[in-house]
DNA sequence: ATCAAAAATTTACGCGCGTAAAGATTTATC
DNA sequence: GATAAATCTTTACGCGCGTAAATTTTTGAT
């Protein structure tokens, strides 16, 4: 190993015995040069660990080879478990990610945009805060840098959305509930953040038209991204005050429901479909921490592959089109029921 | 708002009234400049919509305000809400961070270290995936890179090291278990990741010797990052064959108790300090969802807060003091004990 | 008003690389 | 072996900004 240290290109090129634009453009695309070529230079890599100036090659290109990727919270395990799937297929499209949360915050989600704008992404893969979000910022930005929205849909904004088909999501837990018991009120917050939250709402409704049966929805005070309290609060509450109009609940979220079954277990619920059980409780997302609740929980499943696969896809495609669509496309995923302990 | 469109400093320089160096030299830092003079970039900045570019700024700097922040597995809360803490301090001292995570593999950790290299930071804040982490390229990455390690120590390795006190965390439990009743076996994986449970295996060794009473530690297989479905699947087996040595569990880490805990609840086992409970089962680290267990666990917290504070301090001091201390130092926090349901 | 210190301006160069154009060389095809 | 096509080399310029040095202007105190 040469431990002479390889100050730029140009030196770098020296030693392969090429020329300074011929380097440039082997990393810009290996295949692009001669074999013959390309492997004097993958020797002289393997000698001398050089690699070029990233900020150089940014400032000199329209295109940089980063992807943003913006999720509203990224303690959230949902959000941490999709954006592993992302980053993943990103670098395999040889691409660079770089991922930011908003924590819930939408100063924090505009001030990311404005960094992200610097950075002169190819593209954003981009789940905003939802209600929170700053909309006219958000339009602005996607006006600037080709972007696609997952998982939290704005109507007309970026240039194609992928996620989830909520009817699929509610309508698989409702029928599965009604079938095998009685028919669940639904149980979540007033003002969710997540425009998801309200489809889930207005999918029970329907649901519950269809089905002709009288349909509960409990709406529980609180704010912000701690659902698991929030949940576990609205549900003390609600077995405190006996006013649980039926023994089935559906949450609209795993977080909620795991609030959910702690308040039961406080209060000495027991909670399943087997004998002596008060209540079944299902939800939807499962949710990374949904098969270790006390019990299982039963809930409706995001496809993770499949959405983080063709948000990622859909992304690659807009970047080959130039950053436009001719049409904004939204894509969505059914669920997968998944029969647990809780309901 | 002029929508002239300011392509570069010179242009904007010239919006200003003011020369492209002073432009350059507020942006570098605002209170260097004259008040009459910060106000009048301070206005045409309001009007025209311009920031330096991030590249070129960069390539130019030998200090970029970039602040690496490397976690072994951002999927598990602990990790996220810990990351969370310090990208905001981060922020606030006025420093761009960003934010990466191994998921786990030590392939991963060595690009990420790479890439981390050629972005040039002023510092990075390191958590390495420990036994799993590349020794030898962590080493030299550091010595490039003025780096403080925290959360899983690497003798030795990085300017300094932040991270928690795991005597004081095991002692604790150990005790607090020991005074109320039995005292504890301890619960963990064979072939830890991180060299926590290393540490508080011995930490229980020794305070079960100082307290003389006779240590029973349960190693469970399991390899990865899927703590719960270990905890829970070692937890099933032990179980079933009735081979728990004592009644009072102490799990290394919240993670594989959150697995014990789904376990027990499976077999019909109830836990808790209470009548009519089979197991008392505690644990380390108050991970986010600790309190939502089943009953709800009694553990011992890290201070978040403060492990964060510090870590980034460190860092910026050491930024300060031009990338290197005159030695290592290690700074470890003692835990809380939190009392809940379980123990 | 005077003068030294502080701050701003002008001028100039460099960072490391992208990229275009023109000419030289290699490769593929028959 | 001749020819066209592909590839490489040389040369040259530009990107947007940091930064140093020398000069000029402003500031603040006497």
């Amino acid at each position: 190993m040469h431990d002479n240290k390889i100050r730029n290109m140009d030196e770098f090129a020296a030693k392969c015995g090429v020329s300074r634009p011929t380097v440039s453009k082997y990393f810009n695309d290996p295949d692009s040069v001669r074999s013959s070529t390309r492997e004097r230079i993958e020797k002289a890599l393997e000698r001398y660990d050089y690699q070029p100036n990233i900020y150089a090659i940014n400032q000199n290109r329209r295109l940089t080879k980063t992807v943003g990727i913006v999720v509203p919270y990224l303690a959230d395990p949902f959000f941490a478990e999709i954006a592993r799937q992302i980053e993943q297929r990103i670098v395999a499209a040889g691409y660079r990610p770089v991922l930011f949360s908003a924590y819930g915050e939408q100063e924090l989600e505009n001030s990311i945009l404005d960094s992200l704008r610097s950075l002169k992404p190819a593209g954003v893969l981009l789940a905003p805060l939802g209600r929170a979000s700053d909309r006219a910022a958000i339009d602005k930005f996607c006006e600037d840098v080709p972007t696609v929205l997952f998982d939290s849909n704005i109507d007309g904004i970026g240039e194609a959305f992928v996620g989830s088909d909520n009817f699929s999501f509610v309508s698989q837990t409702v029928e599965y509930l009604t079938r095998t018991g009685e028919s669940p009120c639904f149980f979540e917050m007033r003002y969710p953040a997540n425009p998801n939250a309200n489809k889930r709402r207005t999918a029970y409704l329907k649901m519950m038209e269809k089905l002709r049966l009288e349909p509960h929805v409990l709406s529980v005070e609180g704010e912000g991204w701690a659902f698991e309290e929030i949940g576990r609060l609205g549900a003390l509450k609600l077995l405190d005050e006996k006013s649980l109009p039926t023994n089935t609940v559906l949450c609209s979220n795993d977080r909620l429901a795991i609030g959910f079954l702690a308040a039961c277990y406080e209060r000495g619920l027991r909670v399943g479909r087997g004998e002596g059980c008060a209540l079944r409780v299902a939800s939807h997302d499962d949710h990374p921490y949904s098969r270790f609740t006390c019990p299982s929980l039963t809930t409706a499943a995001h496809d993770y592959d499949t959405v983080a696969n063709r948000s990622v896809e859909t992304l690659l495609a807009l970047i080959d089109s130039g950053g436009r669509f001719p049409s904004r496309t939204e894509t969505l995923f059914p669920a997968r029921l998944i029969l647990r302990a809780s309901a």
